[in-house]
DNA sequence: TATGAATGAGGGTTCATTCAT
DNA sequence: CATGAATGAACCCTCATTCAT
């Protein structure tokens, strides 16, 4: 029967659930694997049955977090009416920006470890859970946007990297601006490094 | 006499030392204090003479390395003979960038640790020592120039931002392209986003 | 099954056992954690499960001795066919002295923590464990006596109060007298003290 | 000249002095060498100078106070018109009671130290200091009363013990009464012992 | 599977003491 | 005499990990 299926997982949850909350609380370097278990109300044995050491716990939560706020995202866009490809980034970016910013705690957690080579892994392995594959997302909306882009994994990349690097300290230490004053500045930076990255209909015939 | 000053020193530049290639071989968590003294040979409790403890430290570190790598560009942009601003800009990336690619055990140190808080406090703070003061550098710049900008700490802040998020993925990882394909979509970009911060003639007549 | 817990009394007494030892030899100061685990021949870490410091077992230690001395002279006494109050309290006193005097390292141990407040914490909490419990027995040895005293508390405080620090020079310096001496000249007082402090039947009458 | 002799007490008086209030504040475990010097403005190498650890200074310190106490009290004493001698041990122990009473840290400090053994030492050693010397001062006051005692110096022994211990647990417990309640009962208690360790008149002639 | 008592290596920190200045 | 930087032994305590139950 699917009882100790089910039982398995309310300790996994549970033991991924504390670690969490310690881990946001006292920084990942401070919390102990009794602390973790003591929180979950499990015996510290446990632990060993379904993680190897905490950092092993970490990584299943970074992507897990990460992939919970893509997933938000993307859904909300696709109930919106937006339509073209740059509205639909800024759409991506701005929920994203938001969440985050009603979360500052979790930004901490998962900001600095968010980069291009967590992202990849993340969308690319977490999806499957439940369904919904970033990564596929992301090619997708590529795919049916009517342009052509010069090199579309760079493009992505460095929107990441300067939406993730500026929001991060916009967000958690208010420098050197805020938020809204940021989203001024850098709206219109990621619009214009599409259209830049973006290949002229003139430029489709040269070639 | 200076002959203790001078002893004292030394015992701080050995610990520090120590401490960094320790931190760079195997991180500062997996560090600890009886490591770096052993490594400086020097006593275990000589450290709290000068630390309070390791991470105090790392961020003497980060200050005193970043810095030296803003000195060593900025200098050699001197004697080079680059004299518009963008240019200059430019220049100064380039050059760091090329420091920490050959340096790549330096980029992993101070990389994720040099933000923007922490790039402001290590140029205003660490300047004195050696005479040379990030900051006014860089306003000197601005003020030379002929341009006005629109926002220039958000300027550099963005800058900063961009080219040390990426330069970490690619250099490190070489993840998603390498160096040289990096700069060649940075550099455009940077000197597009320096153009967008300008404020035209004409707008300064109708203010 | 009860293994585990069998166990862990046996654990804990080892402990103590070790405490009392060291203690009674180099002091408390002197007696770090470390002794006393590799004398009691378990891990260093294993002390914590069941202390929180060395003073903790040195309370203990207090409360366990001081309740098995006076246990050990009620029950002697009450198989004698002593009757009279006063004489009960000597009979008390003299057994108590006697064992001290045997175990001249026993007393200096609680001699001189063994007053008024740890006295009274250590006959009301220790009492429990062994079914005897210390107050009571008082409390019953002064109804029992067909005498009514002033201040039975402050009698009894006095009494221990100076046979304590009497006897605790006297047995351990063998100053400025003897042990017998000291009881030629001590348990007359107290029998005058318990006169001093007897309401007399005129007394009574008066009130 | 007897400036140096001059300095060097004013040096070991910082240390002492220093010593003394951390004493009272933090314990002497828990006061090291470091602290003492660093109150005292002096150099840590210094205190060797002067003692050879910190337990030194302690006893030093117990005489010294307790000296003066008894010294207050005794001149007290000679200028007020009390006469009986029974008087004069009554009057000497509530001026030192009141004394300690109001300070109570000092009484803290002295108290479990100055049982019969450390107060002949101080009484014996101390006075030269000063010129008064307590041991004389209490045969002199034995000799000058006419009054002639079974055993005065175990008179004095279980007057000081029954005081110390006694006042101890008032004083700074406030159990199980107040000091004004204590007396009540301790000075008849005295006036009663004094009593018996008389030798009366017919028995002199018996003998 | 789950437990939690036990382990003992290893961490950070303090501090009495020395000694070159 | 006086200093205070340096020492390194020794302390307390934590904690990942094991294993008998």
């Amino acid at each position: 029967m699917g009882k100790v299926e089910e039982n398995k997982r309310l300790k996994k949850d549970a033991i991924v659930n504390s670690a969490f909350s310690l881990f946001i609380q006292k920084g990942i370097n401070e919390t102990s694997i009794a602390d973790i278990m003591k929180k979950a109300e499990l015996a510290k044995g446990t632990f060993y049955l379904y993680f190897k050491d905490k950092f092993e716990v970490r990584d299943y939560l970074v992507r897990k977090k990460a992939t919970q706020i893509f997933e938000d995202a993307y859904h909300t866009m696709e109930q919106s009416d937006v339509v073209e490809f740059d509205d639909k980034i800024i759409f991506l970016v701005d929920h994203m920006l938001n969440q985050l910013n009603d979360n500052k705690i979790l930004l901490r957690f998962i900001s600095k470890n968010l980069s291009w080579g967590i992202f990849r892994h993340a969308i690319q392995n977490m999806s499957g859970e439940r369904g919904l594959n970033a990564e596929d997302c992301m090619k997708q909306m590529f795919e049916e946007s009517d342009l052509k882009f010069r090199n579309p994994e760079m493009l992505l990349f460095m929107i990441i990297e300067l939406v993730n690097s500026t929001a991060h300290n916009v967000i958690l230490y208010r420098q050197p601006v805020e938020l809204p004053e940021l989203k001024e500045y850098l709206y219109p930076l990621i619009r214009r490094m599409i259209r830049d990255f973006t290949i002229e209909e003139s430029e489709l015939v040269m070639v």
